[in-house]
DNA sequence: CAGCATCCAAAAGGATACTG
DNA sequence: CAGTATCCTTTTGGATGCTG
């Protein structure tokens, strides 16, 4: 069976979408329920709007996050997990949670041999 | 607690240096024991060398990696997990898995929409 | 074999201004 | 509020040639 260490196999390019600095927060932002632009852009540190914009089209395109969107003055639009991206977002958990952990002691690691990256 | 959503959280660093594509796959293939430079690259289709080595760095660094050189000629240089690493990868394990067993149902999804990204 | 150095093309990413 | 559009800077990444 053709993997994701393969040029050309499906599971490369969810990869390159999922694996990636932006995509992780956002799915990992929207573990707890739905939330709005502005939150996201609030919560997500040093995200820019293009590249949270750019992000979310990418997630929804992909079929990880739905977007609702309410018609009013002003629009209100909200991004949610949809079951494929609750999927994604609960291994991604184990991931997120462990560099959490850790976070730390690879810092100490990187002092220990000088910063070089 | 800060956390990754903070921009000057050292998680933030690590999830930079770990959620990319070529990281990921470089930790996975090593899953199953030490690779050698040219195996790596054989193994991880599409990789040029800038970017393998570039990407050991890195690992090596974060202390996620070890490298291992036997004085021959020609040389041989290996790389294996660390504990840190071996860590790292057990979390990725699920996310890899999982994108394996949806990929095909991502694209699916993707061609409903319509090809977007 | 295992890589680093260099050059160059392409893509990612940020800031800002503007629209519905 | 929720974006899009544009411009510009930075980073990424590939190709090639060379060293130990």
């Amino acid at each position: 069976m053709r993997d994701a260490f393969h040029r050309d196999c499906p599971a490369r390019v969810v990869l390159d979408h999922v694996a990636s600095r932006w995509a992780v927060l956002v799915l990992t932002a929207l573990r707890d329920g739905p939330l709005r632009f502005y939150e996201l852009r609030t919560r997500i540190e040093g995200i820019s709007e293009k590249m949270l914009s750019q992000t979310l089209r990418t997630l929804v395109g992909d079929g990880f996050v739905a977007r609702t969107v309410v018609p009013a003055t002003p629009p209100q639009v909200s991004y949610d997990l949809t079951p494929l991206g609750a999927g994604i977002t609960e291994s991604l958990r184990a991931l997120f949670d462990w560099i959490r952990d850790h976070a730390e002691d690879i810092l100490a690691a990187q002092e220990r041999r000088g910063p070089g990256t």
